[in-house]
RNA sequence: GGGUCUGUAGCUCAGUUGGUUAGAGCACACGCUUGAUAAGCGUGGGGUCACAGGUUCGAAUCCUGUCAGACCCA
């Protein structure tokens, strides 16, 4: 080592280095789970709750939507229970009183499909065993990950639709229902899962494509005024449906011509009637043409008579409708009551019966009236059928049909209307008032008002039993030797009464005369073997949840859940409640995007596994760590799809360095710091440190209506900028020296102490939202007693907050500085120096240049801003700042690396920083 | 087909009530820094603000239409 090195290394001993044990390196996937196993063994969350209510916090409820107890906590649902955890701590750290109960959706099909799947042939008791396993094996699997993500809430104690207690409200709110006249049974069409053998939601329904024969068949008038002369044609791309067929619909405003039509290839001649509009589309297809002078007739006109079924011996009654649409097929549309929504109504109003001869497993039956296909599945009767009618002489034409069609969500079989005896909601009733509490919920964003009101508008009533064994009871008795369902209030309480204590495995496993004695009905009444819709289930938490926990109320102050749950659980939970209580359940609710691919398409798991891309949250917490995927929740715009793919995970790798290194940077200048005795009057600050308290000031202000707001990306780009320009770019980087080489004590070192003591104070508790263990972990090294979460978000100094004086200044200099650092960087370039403290600049500024002040009236201030060895200032026409750089003849002083005029052997500043030490060493 | 939403640099995003030359970060290139060092700082290239009209003295911003994508409904 030259002596020159020694001796530099001696005065770096003098100055004071940034000194912290807070490693630089996060090591987040290590670190964390030792935190997170140290707030639990201090029962974290409960002392904050605690805290809160102490302190006399109002109370905000969020309450929570259960995730159904099946399979990995994917990016989706990582990103749903991050985004209640942030809004629950950043209301804590605003000052409310925040108790979280998650909870667990536990019955329903998937989990039923995968037992059943498993091994056939079980008993219905064992099947409800083997369910309830999954679901509890799963719901331990996904709270794991959820703590693992930092959520802070009662794990201990979540709600479960499975809980007997829970089940027994479910079955309190059926009885509520039937109290209000609004539950009947009925033989309509509903959605059918033929793989499933089960009715099926609206909500559980996916639409995939599929290719479907679509046929035109003729009908031969046999009476009214044209019977005989000719025949009206329909067009249908479900031919199964043909023998359940009963009635024909034309649109009554509509034109319809009839006459010959002959089709070229073969010479067939047929009389047909098709709508006007349809009338080429129809040639196009089938090849006829008309041949002859065509009549025009109303649909109107037609209405009444009756038409020939094509194979049975039947008729099928003409009938007019507005559902008729002239978009395609040929104006006339075939009504099966049994078969399809609009076809049950048209059936109902026209007294035209109803036929579904169609068994649970999809096989057409007797009533069908084709003894021949007995048996065969619907999809596989379309052939036969077709066959059939092409030997009738009814068929048409034919070609194959490609739309998107309903598919069950678990069995991924096509879904097919079939009717069977249900039971349903009198939604008719709660329609007015539900569209009313609607407006009085705030809904964010705004649009998902209009989403939910056109659903409550439109739906029709609420199919709520299930042919499925994991579910609660639909608890209705039959009168021995058969009759109507005894469907009571009185006697549904009793049955909740016995759930309570017994759970309602009790209905699966006691036999009917069990029950009958129990509920003092006569000997031979049967109950029923249906389940509620598991939305009824999830649909009544504000009961089971809100209602019984004495920390809750109703309605919550929040719903959060994707947007999908507009026609789900926000639905469900508003019908259950208009009902129950005749009030919305919510006063907000929030709905975010889904998870999507890079490329903004739908990001489904099996897909994403196929392309070896992970989703699922564990792969992404055990390789970046928990504040990674937070904080990447937090600077995602969840009112939209919410794009992923781990590229763009790993981009907020970077800001979170940023931040760590901030957090870092400022620990470590306040080594020697202690707020309590060195820190300095609000008049000694010097500009700079005005300047980062005035921005501090408003960055809290900015995060905390931020926060308030739910706008955590704000939240994230407001502390980004902040850390990244203020400072890391401008205010630790300018200050330096003086952190480094003034002494300990000096004033003007104290000063920037105290600031950036503010400042990493403001920054942990703002960060600690999302940075759960990070921020925790930095608070805890600062030496503060207790966790952050415990903490209050910082207030705006209002010292600060008002002013923007030296906002202002610094602007000024940094226009200068920004000037200068240009003629420097080409002067650094054309080889005339290296290292910018070495420049002494000319600036040539205007005479009224707001920046000149600055330089004149406090030069030091300025010359360390600048970053500069030396300046001089004249006086130039132009409005631009104008510099010319060169190195300076001055020595550079070997403890500070300042170029300036030294006294002796250090300048003065180092000379009187030594002094003092040698004084008070001595 | 109807409804809602989105479209700013290669990527992720800011852009306040319309108002100078549209800003950050990442990535890239080139420098500085061994006293934030598996860090920090600077400079630079890169944008017809999806497209086309319109309102206005002035439009990324307001209006209309087109295109593309997403979701819901049919």
């Amino acid at each position: 080592m030259s002596d020159d090195a020694t001796e530099n290394a001696g005065y770096k001993a003098t100055l004071n280095l940034p000194l912290t044990e807070f490693p630089m390196r996060a090591d987040l996937v290590r670190r964390e789970p030792a935190r997170l196993e140290k707030w639990e063994s201090e029962d974290l969350y409960r002392r904050i709750v605690e805290r809160r209510r102490a302190a006399g916090g109002e109370t905000f409820i969020l309450h929570d939507g259960p995730p159904f107890a099946n399979g990995d906590v994917h990016m989706g649902t990582a990103l749903n229970k991050v985004l209640k955890d942030l809004v629950i701590k950043s209301r804590t750290m605003a000052g409310f009183h925040c108790p979280y109960v998650p909870g667990w959706d536990c019955h329903g099909l998937p989990i039923e499909f995968k037992v059943v799947k498993e091994s056939r042939g079980l008993e219905p008791a064992e099947i409800r065993r083997r369910s309830e396993d999954y679901a509890r094996k799963y719901l331990d699997i996904q709270r794991q990950s959820f703590r693992r993500l930092g959520v802070f809430g009662d794990w201990e104690n979540p709600y479960l639709t499975l809980a007997p207690e829970y089940e027994a409200d479910i079955i309190r709110v059926f009885a509520a229902f039937v109290e209000k006249g609004l539950v009947y049974q009925s033989e309509k069409p509903v959605l059918w899962s033929y793989g499933a053998e089960t009715a099926l939601a609206e909500a559980e329904v996916e639409y995939e494509d599929r290719s479907d024969p679509a046929i035109y068949v003729k009908f031969p008038v046999v009476t009214g005024d044209l019977a005989g002369k000719t025949a009206l044609v329909i067009w249908t791309t479900t031919p199964w449906t043909l023998p359940a067929n009963l009635g024909i619909a034309l649109h009554p405003q509509f034109d319809y011509v009839w006459g010959e039509f002959t089709r070229a290839e073969d010479g067939r001649v047929e009389n047909l009637v098709i709508g006007k509009e349809l009338l080429e589309a129809f040639t196009e297809k089938t090849g006829f043409a008309p041949s002859g002078s065509l009549s025009a007739v109303k649909g109107a006109d037609l209405a009444g008579a009756e038409a020939g079924h094509p194979f049975l011996d039947r008729t099928s009654k003409v009938i007019v409708a507005d559902f008729v649409t002239a978009e395609t097929g040929t104006g006339a549309v075939h009504i099966a009551p049994g078969h399809g929504a609009d076809d049950y109504r048209a059936g109902m109003e026209n007294r035209l019966g109803l036929l579904s001869p169609v068994d649970n497993a999809g096989n057409l039956t007797e009533e069908a009236g084709l003894p021949d296909l007995v048996g065969t599945h619907v999809f596989d009767a379309n052939g036969p059928i077709i066959r059939l009618l092409a030997e009738k002489g009814a068929l048409l034409g034919r070609e194959n049909y490609r739309h998107s069609y309903p598919h069950c969500w678990r069995s991924k079989t096509p879904v097919i209307f079939r009717s069977v005896p249900q039971f349903f909601i009198r939604i008719d009733e709660l329609r007015q008032t539900a569209l009313a509490e609607i407006d009085r919920v705030e809904w964010l964003p705004h649009w998902g008002r209009n989403r939910i009101y056109g659903t409550v508008e439109s739906r029709p009533d609420w199919c709520i039993s299930r042919q499925r064994t994991w579910g609660v009871p639909l608890p209705v008795f039959y009168p021995a030797g058969g009759g109507d369902a005894l469907i009571d209030a009185g006697l549904a309480r009793r049955v909740a009464d016995l759930t309570e204590t017994g759970g309602t495995n009790l209905w699966f496993e006691k036999d009917d005369a069990w029950w009958a004695e129990q509920l003092g009905l006569p000997a031979g009444t049967t109950r029923g073997h249906d389940t509620l819709d598991v939305w009824i289930d999830s649909g009544s938490s504000h009961v089971a949840v809100l209602d019984r926990h004495p920390e809750l109320h109703t309605p919550a102050d929040l719903y959060l859940e994707a947007t999908d749950q507009h026609r789900g659980w926000f639905q469900s939970s508003l019908m259950v409640s208009v009902a129950y209580r005749g009030a919305a359940p919510y006063k907000a609710v929030l709905t975010h995007g889904f998870v999507v691919d890079q490329d903004k398409k739908k990001l489904s798991k099996s897909e994403a596994e196929k392309a070896g891309k992970p989703i699922d949250a564990a792969h992404f917490y055990n390789k970046y760590g928990a504040d990674i995927l937070r904080l990447w929740v937090g600077s995602v715009d969840w009112q939209n799809e919410v794009p992923f793919g781990e590229d763009l995970f790993k981009q907020t790798a970077e800001p979170y360095r940023r931040f760590r290194n901030v957090l870092r940077i400022l620990l470590a200048n306040l080594h020697d710091f202690d707020p309590g005795t060195d820190a300095v009057a609000e008049a000694d600050f010097t500009l700079l440190d005005r300047w980062i308290l005035e921005r501090l000031a408003r960055v809290v202000t900015e995060c905390r209506a931020a926060y308030a707001d739910y706008e955590f990306r704000k939240v994230f780009n407001v502390l980004n900028q902040f850390c990244a320009v203020d400072l890391s770019a401008l205010y630790i980087d300018a200050t330096k020296d003086r952190m480094y080489c003034d002494a300990a004590a000096s004033p003007r070192r104290r000063a920037t102490q105290t600031a950036m003591h503010r400042v990493f104070d403001a920054l942990a508790r703002l960060l600690a939202p999302i940075l759960v263990y990070t921020a925790d972990e930095a608070w805890e090294y600062a030496g503060n007693e207790g966790s952050v979460h415990l903490e209050t978000f910082p207030e705006a100094d209002p010292a600060f907050a008002a002013s923007t004086a030296a906002t202002e200044k610094v602007a000024q200099l940094q226009r200068i500085r920004d000037a200068a650092q240009v003629a420097i960087d080409e002067a650094i370039k054309a080889g005339a120096f290296r290292k910018r403290e070495r420049a002494a600049v000319v600036l040539e500024l205007a005479a009224d240049d707001p920046g000149r002040p600055l330089l004149t009236d406090a030069r030091d201030d300025a010359l360390e801003f600048l970053m500069l060895s030396d300046f001089r200032l004249v006086t130039g026409a132009q409005a631009e700042p104008k510099v010319t750089a060169a190195e300076t003849t001055d020595p550079e002083c070997p403890r500070c690396r300042r170029s300036l005029a030294l006294a002796g052997e250090l300048c003065p500043r180092c000379a009187e920083v030594i002094a003092g030490l040698e004084a008070t060493a001595s």
